[in-house]
DNA sequence: CATGAATGAGTCTTCATTCAT
DNA sequence: CATGAATGAAGACTCATTCAT
């Protein structure tokens, strides 16, 4: 498991916020509703944050550890890559709603006011995307997946958080418990059988 | 061509908000800047459009009812599958950056302030993600796509201009004109043999 | 009679604006408004007037001419003073709604963007007050009022659209047509039963 | 004495406005001059109130409660009824310049853009005028008072506020600290003998 | 004369951020 | 460390006024 923030009051404010950003959007949710919502106060948000933005930064840094993590124990750990796909699509958009969401924001979201934390999240998304795309570029080295831009195709397989949201438009009460797991095995299907080598079939 | 608004300054607004919006994010534009984008005053803004997001509502639906004239063209020419989502491809980000950005927004900008325009532009997007899972659903029963969730791969097929705002973070120089056309002609590859039927290989 | 405005639109434009100040508050009514209720164009508006501010001044010296000719024919006809006050209430309050509220607006709005304005107002009510002040002044001296500051007991006597508009208050219903002649009629006594000399009941 | 808004900086910024809108006007009258004038925040003000019409009806609320009291003192002191027409009367304009104009704005200010303050603003008159009418229909019943609408004759007394700001437009000069106390004295002793039953005497 | 599209000065209001307690 | 009262910069929006037609 990647570091998890120790500090429980950190953490507690880091939940809120993954949950009231993802209610609410990170644009219309407020400081102060975070802060109610972890049961602090205002001020203390800042004391772990520097800003609101930040927080979201930090918000992302935790997925992209996640991820990174959970990429490296696929290669540890052997599986195929049909399977590896089919991880990294339950990952986005299987560990809840509002994780869903927040990863969403994490692909979605180029600006930020202060433009240190644009190239921070910039070069947290890279490592993530490069991560994938290295696996990728692997694969077709084998002669297991077909040529392709690697980082492109890691782009799409990253942004299915944004694909379920988009979802979720067509019909609000079908991604419950149920829907999500079966959303999933069919992305990974689609994006596996595009993928991979035609000959494999 | 869909109907496109015949006012002067008002088309002018539109033209500027695409811009705007799309170099600086919905959020951190201003109306102002929008305003003196299209040469026009502030006040003037509000005159063809009731607010901020209306206008950016307005975006959305050129774009909708854009891509809706595209979709029924293709099935009028009797284009085969394979070319038609080369062209859903290229319509999401082939006409620029600026309207790759704004795409962008419509599929992926939930919340808006105002409730009537958050279902306005639920309504729209449904629309078109209607349109194209009708052909969808169409080429699945004539045997010509595998079985899938119709509504789903259609938000696969409509998140691309996502994918392409995901590419830009690994190097903000590639996608410049040559490299969209690539992308767009490796993407609906990709999606195309991901979405076909594996015995017609 | 006082001179009436001949020119039929600046008429239509006052006629206008004396509805709809009266309906919405001066400050709530847009010049837009008064110009759709005239049905002239805004632009029009200002072709007999300066500003908004000038158009009520316009209406307040309408009113006022309206009310010294009034107070002039009292005279003439060698009324007896207890009419007289009936006279004065019931040009007030009983020449329909718009016209008591304008009159109000009158006597209560003294703040004016335009400090030349203000100044015009000022003058305009003062040379009412001080054509009702006469009289009373000319009353005392004959030994039919009591002693008083004239000026004050004028302000009372043109204070009474006021009180017909706080009246509205505690029923919105009362004041419709009946209501209003009964109103002025009381009040009407109880002021002249204030002013008079005591000696004389 | 009626409740005191105990928090220091809304007392501040209470007082401060009652003077700001009285020197300028509600509507001229500027957020920023209250607050300038409170030595707070521009948002410290909206950290105590809704809206600007909000600080308004707290204005007013504060001006009712403490005549709601006034009037209760009197009747439990058990002063004579002509005295009580008097503390009436100084109650409006003997508090001050600044407390007679907003008491005026009161009794005047029927609009507001906040439907819900308007009808606030209603309840919150009424609830004076019936205090006031109350008393005068005890006094017809006892025969001190002559046959009135209590309510018609309770609008007369609560209207004094604007006869003074009225009076001011005269003279500008004249409503100092002596005048007012005559004038309080001649509106009572006019009020009295209008409203007072004729055998009395 | 008449018009209404265009304008931008002027305000209210929000909310991220600070700091005294 | 923790807090939340206080702040003011920033921005959406209105509407009186102008002027080209």
């Amino acid at each position: 498991m990647p570091d998890q923030v120790s500090n429980i009051k950190k953490r507690r404010i880091l939940d809120a916020a993954l949950r009231v950003f993802s209610d609410r959007g990170f644009h219309h949710a407020t400081v102060s509703e975070v802060a109610r919502a972890a049961h602090v106060g205002k001020g203390t948000v800042y004391l772990y944050f520097d800003s609101k933005e930040d927080l979201l930064v930090a918000l992302f840094d935790e997925l992209a550890d996640r991820l990174v993590w959970v990429l490296d124990r696929i290669l540890i750990e052997g599986i195929s890559l049909q399977e590896a796909v089919q991880r990294l699509v339950a990952e986005q958009i299987g560990r809840g709603r509002a994780k869903a969401q927040v990863f969403r924001l994490m692909v979605q979201q180029p600006f930020f006011a202060n433009l240190t934390l644009q190239r921070e999240r910039r070069v947290l998304v890279r490592r993530v995307i490069e991560r994938v795309a290295v696996r990728i570029r692997d694969a077709i080295d084998r002669g297991v997946l077909r040529a392709c831009d690697p980082n492109l195709c890691a782009c799409l397989l990253l942004n299915l958080a944004g694909v379920m949201s988009l979802y979720e438009t067509v019909d609000a009460e079908i991604p419950l418990q149920e829907g999500v797991p079966l959303a999933a095995a069919e992305l990974a299907d689609v994006l596996w059988n595009g993928l991979k080598k035609e000959s494999e079939v």
